[in-house]
DNA sequence: GCCAAAATGGTAACATGCTGTCAATATGCG
DNA sequence: CGCATATTGACAGCATGTTACCATTTTGGC
């Protein structure tokens, strides 16, 4: 007989779980659909985090808005500069940290990126409605402020 | 004026970014919780899925179950077995795919590194009752199964 | 029994994330 | 102004995941 004593069992264990395969899964259909176009799953977040800034972002601001380290988005935004899709603006506030924009082929490439995204988003909305969704993400974003508390408390 | 124009702002892709921030969370506080017992995140959650067979399973199926590819279970293996919080013993249905089983140091290992997580699992439990967390997992679990599907019928 | 296909393990190359460390630049307080 | 602190960029090393490829073993159709 195979055991199966809390925590194994536990309700959190099992949303865990789902988190890791979902995370992989995501990546997993991301590198796929923007393949044709030469991106990555983490090239085409790095670019919708530029976008959602509108090119007014550091490589700083844009890590802390993906809860990434700054080395990881820096390492990214640089390849994305050899590949000719973003490039730098001066800073006025800031003589050492530039702004991170897009270039017009960065974002072409971004609009071809998107376009090949809507129809899947919207058959996720059709697979779970607007509402359900929402509320798994409010519910998402609940758990994670909790467990980044817990964290800073004990640092 | 920054704009937000569909399909950025759509639901789907603020749930897909919580995926990724929640994702990082977890990992970041499961290496804090159980580094004072040698271990890593991803060598907790190997010998969670070796428990939860009962050691009772090759690399591959543990793989499966967690959704990762053979290979990156494979290293972490290797590596429990190295410190040998984990042993391999003889498949009675296969000559090479040898089934892989805790030792008594990696059944204690993973007992006190059970002990630290179960507070925590409760507390989720106190800032989101059982009922919508398992709900939420669910909702989860249900758009993993499209987006799979999506996946393997554009192969 | 035999051979093709699938499953499994092993190894290597690579992508993406992390931490640690240092230098350069801003910021704020005396 | 001058100095402590925070922010930012750059670089190195490492952990964890991926795909690709090959060898071995098992399985199944002929």
């Amino acid at each position: 007989m195979i055991e199966t004593k809390p925590p194994f069992d536990h309700p959190a264990n099992a949303l865990a779980l789902e988190i890791f395969r979902l995370n992989g899964a995501l990546i997993k259909f991301g590198d796929a659909l923007v393949k044709p176009l030469g991106l990555t799953s983490a090239r085409w977040q790095v670019l919708g985090s530029i976008a959602h800034g509108g090119g007014t972002f550091p490589v700083a601001r844009l890590a802390d808005n993906m809860g990434l380290a700054r080395q990881s988005v820096q390492r990214i935004v640089d390849e994305l500069a050899d590949s000719g899709l973003v490039g730098f603006a001066p800073n006025p506030a800031h003589k050492r940290a530039k702004l991170v924009v897009m270039t017009p082929r960065g974002e072409d490439v971004f609009e071809k990126a998107s376009a090949l995204w809507l129809p899947v988003a919207d058959a996720l909305l059709t697979w779970l409605d607007a509402h359900r969704l929402q509320q798994t993400t409010e519910n998402l974003a609940a758990l994670r402020a909790r467990l980044e508390d817990h964290d800073r408390s004990s640092e």
